[in-house]
DNA sequence: TTAACTTTGACTAATATTGACTATTATTAT
DNA sequence: ATAATAATAGTCAATATTAGTCAAAGTTAA
């Protein structure tokens, strides 16, 4: 944690200021001049330590008046199920799996109905049944497992 | 959202101008010579932040006396309102008009707050980067298309 | 020693800005 | 009326301004 090398320091820079407010946008290049690093270091930093499992959300435009704003979120007591359901799809989750995990969402009061059948016809064959089989399970797997993160933390 | 390029301050003004009337017309040397910018910037921004997708309906008229006019769009009912943003959507659509289009479905009521989420999250780069960019935004539309079509009989 | 972590930079992608050229409409002169 | 001119707005491509990706090379810790 202590700044032993240049991503632990501008991590705690970072988060110096996340300890006050609660968002921080930086221009990349700026901090990156500020650091003396390369700007792709400022991506490396927030990949490894700003992460959506310890809580932050990262959002960011390029091109003239492009930014990285970073915002804290709170993070809800359900991610430890979260994660394991995660573990669980794996790379890849056939469509009777989904739906029962889909259930268990539901019947834990974590989602509501709207948003079971939301999730479900997001993941139904119909749906994402563009090519074969295996291919159709990895995609479902990479649907769910998005929806999975975003419903760990609060929203305003 | 806030105004961090000239192309989104005067995506700002005109919208205010919006909350309080349903259209508002400009001339265009004004609106340029207001923001210290070339006329063709309201051009660029008129395409990329008030299309069809996003609930608004442009006309104009070149020569003396010449105008812009921005007007927000009325959809008749939901089921319209789905039909309309499927064949929007078409063959393939990328995040930002989709972020847009999801947008438009909250601000008329058509899905709540985590619903949209849901949806973002299911349509986000992140979750759909498992090939090159065209696959991305043809899954996109895909899943799109599968959760409009479930809205609508949802709702009866 | 090796596996994990960090640093770097070349290449890519997204978005914004600008201006030269074109198109349309209104007004004025003939 | 018609033609010339003025007053608009539209298009498009070049350039500028950001951030993202990825893999190679370097460093550190187990």
């Amino acid at each position: 944690m202590q700044g032993r090398n240049i991503s632990d320091i501008i991590e705690a820079y970072l988060k110096q200021i996340l300890a006050e407010s609660e968002r921080v946008e930086i221009k990349r290049s700026e901090i990156a001049a500020l650091f003396n690093c390369v700007p792709s270091q400022i991506n490396y930093v927030i990949k490894t330590r700003f992460t959506i499992q310890r809580g932050y959300l990262v959002q960011s435009k390029r091109g003239g008046g492009g930014y990285i704003r970073i915002e804290k979120v709170k993070l809800l007591d359900d991610r430890d199920m979260l994660d394991t359901m995660i573990q669980l799809i794996g790379e890849q989750i056939n469509q009777r799996d989904a739906l029962a995990l889909v259930q268990k969402l539901y019947d834990d009061r974590i989602i509501g109905r709207k948003e079971a059948n939301l999730i479900l016809a997001a993941t139904s064959h119909e749906t994402l049944a563009v090519a074969d089989r295996e291919f159709e399970a990895q995609l479902r797997a990479h649907i769910l497992i998005g929806i999975l993160n975003h419903l760990r933390y609060e929203r305003e």
